[in-house]
DNA sequence: AAGGTGACTGTCA
DNA sequence: CTGACAGCCACCT
C-alpha cells in the first residue's frame, strides 16, 4: 500500500455519516488534486476489505455511481443518513459535500454545522 | 519498461 | 441544460 492509498482510505473514513465527498475531493484531500479517477481505483479495489464508506463518495455532478443497476443501493444508504436527493436524482452537493482543508489531517476533520 | 485502464472532471459546443 | 472530448494520475499487466 502507497503513501497515497492509504490517506486516500484515511480521508473516505473520516467522512461523517450524513455528508458525502466527490472523488476529485478526495483526491485533494490526499494531496492530489487531480487523481480522482486513482480514487476510483482505490474505492473499487479496497473498498470491501477496509469498511469503507465508500457510499458516501459521489462524482462531481452529485450523482451516484452504478445507478443504473439493481436499483442503486447507494442511493438506500445515502437517503438513510438523511442525504435527499433532488428531483433529477443527484444529491445537493452545496448541502451535503464534505471539504475539509487540505492542511487538515483526516484526524482534523471536523463536522460542519448542517443547516 | 511501455502501454492500458478506470465507480472522474473541466471545458467547450 | 446535455453530450462529446481530452486530460488526468497512480496502479496493474
Amino acid at each position: 500500500m502507497t503513501p497515497f492509498t492509504a490517506k486516500v482510505i484515511a480521508v473516505i473514513q473520516a467522512i461523517p455519516e450524513g455528508r458525502v465527498m466527490t472523488y476529485g475531493g478526495v483526491a485533494r484531500a490526499a494531496g492530489s488534486p487531480r487523481a480522482a479517477r486513482q480514487v476510483v481505483r482505490i474505492l473499487h479495489s479496497m473498498s470491501q476489505k477496509h469498511k469503507l464508506p465508500w457510499h458516501r463518495v459521489i462524482n462531481a455532478k452529485g450523482r451516484v455511481a452504478l445507478e443504473d443497476e439493481s436499483g442503486s443501493v447507494q442511493k438506500l444508504y445515502l437517503l438513510g443518513e438523511g442525504i435527499t436527493f433532488e428531483a433529477d436524482g443527484s444529491v445537493n452537493l452545496e448541502l451535503f459535500q464534505f471539504m475539509p482543508e487540505p492542511e487538515q489531517e483526516p484526524e482534523d476533520y471536523f463536522l460542519p454545522p448542517l443547516e
